[in-house]
DNA sequence: TAAGAATCTTCATGAAAATGAAAGGTGATC
DNA sequence: GATCACCTTTCATTTTCATGAAGATTCTTA
C-alpha cells in the first residue's frame, strides 16, 4: 500500500512517515502542495495525507485537483482548524476523510485502513454526464451552466441515474430512492410519467435516458 | 437518495430526520440496533446513520452485520465516547465514518454526501466471447462495438450460454433462467422459437449456438 | 386562512415491442 | 423410410411503454 504524506511542519512530517512505514506502508513524502500534486500525477497512491494549509498549494486545492483528475487515491485531510465550515468545505471539495490535529496515531491508522478498505472510485462531489452537471450539495442541475428546473421527484431520479451510470436502474431501484413509500409508484405508471417529462427537460443535455424493456432505464451519453 | 436513522434518543432522532428531509434526503428512523437491522434487510439505503450505543444492537454490530451481508449502505457512526480506542473500532467494524455528538449538523450533511459518492458494489464484468460481449449492468449485448437488440427473454437466454460456456445447458435450465414461471415453456416450442431468434441475431457474432440433440444447446466460438 | 402555484397522480389512449401458438419443414437416428 | 426432435415463419395476442390531459394534493404566499 503506498500512501503519500504532504505536510510542510517537519517533526509532524517525520512522525507520519516513521509511523506508517513502522505499519508496513510504503510512504512518499513532500512538504508543498504543489509537490503533492506532482506525486499524484506519477503515482497511484491509495491513500494522500494532505495538510489544511502548505505553502504552495493548500490542500483543498489538492484534493480537488485530484477529483478533477480521476486520481483514485483517497484523501485524508488533516487540519488544526476545528471550524465546521472548513471541514465542510475540505469534504465537498474531494477529500475523503479529515483529522483535528492534534490527533492519535492510532486512530489515523485506523482512518487510514477505512479508507483503502472501501472501493474508492473517482467520484467527483459534482456529478458530471455530457453537457449536465448535478451538484448534490447545492441541490443544482446545469446543462452549460444554465440553471435546470426539475422537481424533486425529477432530481432524485436524475441523481439515481447519474450515480449509477452507466448501468441499468430498475423501477424498484428509482421508487426506493425517489418515493417515501416505494410501492406506491410500482402499481401505476408514475415513474413513466416522471421519465417523460425528465426526457424533455433533460432533451438538449447531451445525455439521453434510454429504456431497457423489461428491466427498467438507463442514463446514456449522446453521441 | 434513501437514508436510515437508528438513534435511541427521541430529541436527536427527530433532528436528524427533519434536518434530513430538509436536505431532501428520504429518511426511515428506527430507535434500535435490531430494527436497523430489519431495515436494512429490505431496503437499499444510500446511508445508515448509527448511534454507538442503542437497545437490541449496538451500533458497531449493525455495522459489522452490514458487512458480513455485502449490503451496499456506507456506514456513519455517531458516538459520544470521544476516546480514540473507541473511534478505532467503530471504524474497524465497517464503519466508514463517524461523528463525534455534539456535532455540527451543516458537517454530518457533507459526511454523508461525501459517504454517497462510495461507488456502490463491484463493477460489473464484462462477458466476452468471440466478437460477442455481454454487459450485464448494462444489459446491453454488442458485437464489435454494434449494439444487438436483444428482447429480454433473449438477453437472458445469451446471458445464460455465456456463462455456462462451453457446458450444454439443457432446457430446464433456460426455463429457469428466462421465465418466471419456468413451467410454462416446457410444454410448448417456446424455447425453440427464440433460438432460432437468437441465432439469426447471433449470425455475425464470431459465436454460434449448437443445439446439443436430447440435451439443450451449447454455446462454441465459430472457427 | 385562503388563494394560487407547483407538483404529483391517475386516467385514457395509442404505439411499439415481445410473446407464444400453430403449422409446415428439415434432418438425424434407429 | 418412419419417427422423433428440432427449426423456422407467420400471425394474433399480450405486455410494456409514452404521453397528453385532468383532477388531487401539497406548498407557498399574500
Amino acid at each position: 500500500m503506498r500512501v503519500l504524506v504532504a505536510e510542510d511542519d517537519r517533526g509532524l512530517r517525520e512522525v507520519l512517515v516513521q509511523g506508517l512505514e513502522d505499519a508496513g506502508y510504503l510512504v512518499d513524502a513532500v512538504d508543498r502542495g504543489d509537490d503533492a500534486v506532482d506525486q499524484l500525477k506519477f503515482y497511484d497512491y491509495d491513500v494522500a495525507i494532505l495538510d489544511w494549509r502548505m505553502p504552495g498549494l493548500q490542500g483543498v486545492e489538492v484534493a480537488s485537483w485530484a477529483r478533477t483528475h480521476d486520481k483514485p487515491t483517497a484523501i485524508l485531510m488533516l487540519t488544526a482548524r476545528d471550524a465546521p465550515p472548513d471541514r465542510i468545505q475540505g469534504l465537498d471539495a474531494g477529500a475523503d476523510d479529515y483529522l483535528v490535529k492534534p490527533f492519535d496515531f492510532g486512530e489515523l491508522l485506523a482512518r487510514v485502513r477505512a479508507l483503502q478498505r472501501r472501493p474508492r472510485g473517482v467520484d467527483s462531489p459534482v456529478l458530471t454526464r455530457g453537457r449536465l452537471s448535478l451538484d448534490p450539495a447545492r441541490r443544482q442541475v446545469t446543462v452549460d451552466g444554465r440553471l435546470l428546473n426539475l422537481t424533486p421527484a425529477e432530481f432524485h431520479i436524475t441523481e439515481l441515474l447519474m450515480r449509477r451510470f452507466p448501468s441499468v436502474v430498475d423501477r424498484k431501484a428509482i421508487a426506493e430512492h425517489a418515493w417515501r413509500d416505494e410501492t406506491e409508484p410500482l402499481g401505476s405508471n408514475v415513474i413513466d410519467v416522471k421519465m417523460s417529462r425528465l426526457r424533455a427537460k433533460l432533451a438538449n443535455a447531451g445525455v439521453r435516458i434510454v429504456t431497457v424493456r423489461g428491466s427498467g432505464f438507463r442514463l446514456e451519453e449522446a453521441h
